[in-house]
DNA sequence: CCTTGACCTGGAGCGCGCTCCAGGGATTTC
DNA sequence: GAAATCCCTGGAGCGCGCTCCAGGTCAAGG
């Protein structure tokens, strides 16, 4: 089994080393597995985890709502509460992209005024 | 002229009064007119502009351009570098409702998973 | 070994964008 | 003209999500 330095998994998550520790201390990220000195050993799982969180993070998801979804992952008797946390979430990032979408349009419209303008 | 209370402007332009007065202090709203009591009178132009900062701001842009942006209004001979600079903005929109799709797309993978799960 | 660089912990600090507060003056309502 | 609201200013405080720091320990290369 693989498994990755502070720095290798940083590389590799596109999260910084800091980041991760916060992630750990928070809850997000499960106990890392550590060396006999103590120094983290990030594993694949940790990887697979991380580039969900990720996925989350870049959706918006809150760090709240991330601790949420990993106290629920420690239990597997979860699942359906999981999936309903994740629905949800998918309903909000397509309300923000809807959101967006229209706000882009009226950003267009002043930028055709513009040009009609003649700038 | 219609003319409007800071209760009303908040109520119109959907920020907070606070949220105007911060906003004029740091110049993304030219400094609005008074009562002979000091009391702020927002116009409709205040309004309108307003509505387009409601729209910027949604869409993501920060405080600091949309300082910039309204710096530039002031003067009339800057209209190619105010619709440069939405032109930029809109770019930057495009980013970020093509990456909240795509992280969408991951996040849509896991759900589906969990249901192959019998979640 | 010894050096060099990566990593450890706990906690403070930061950047953004507001939001709230105290203490006081203006305005509207009756 | 008094009471009840609304608004003023300057500045402090806050919530989020990291990010940085000091002071020390661990690990890999020569």
């Amino acid at each position: 089994m693989t498994t990755y330095s502070p720095a290798q998994a940083a590389e590799v998550s596109g999260f910084s080393i800091d980041t991760l520790r916060y992630y750990e201390r928070e809850g997000i990220l499960r106990p890392v597995a550590r060396t006999s000195g103590g120094h983290r050993t990030y594993t694949d799982a940790d990887l697979g985890w991380l580039d969900l969180v990720h996925c989350l993070r870049d959706t918006g998801m809150p760090i709240a709502d991330l601790k949420r979804y990993a106290e629920l992952s420690l239990d597997r008797t979860t699942l359906s509460a999981r999936v309903a946390l994740l629905e949800e979430h998918d309903r909000r990032v397509q309300e923000s992209i809807d959101a967006l979408r229209s706000q882009q349009d009226k950003l267009r419209e002043k930028i055709a005024w513009y040009h009609s303008q003649g700038a």
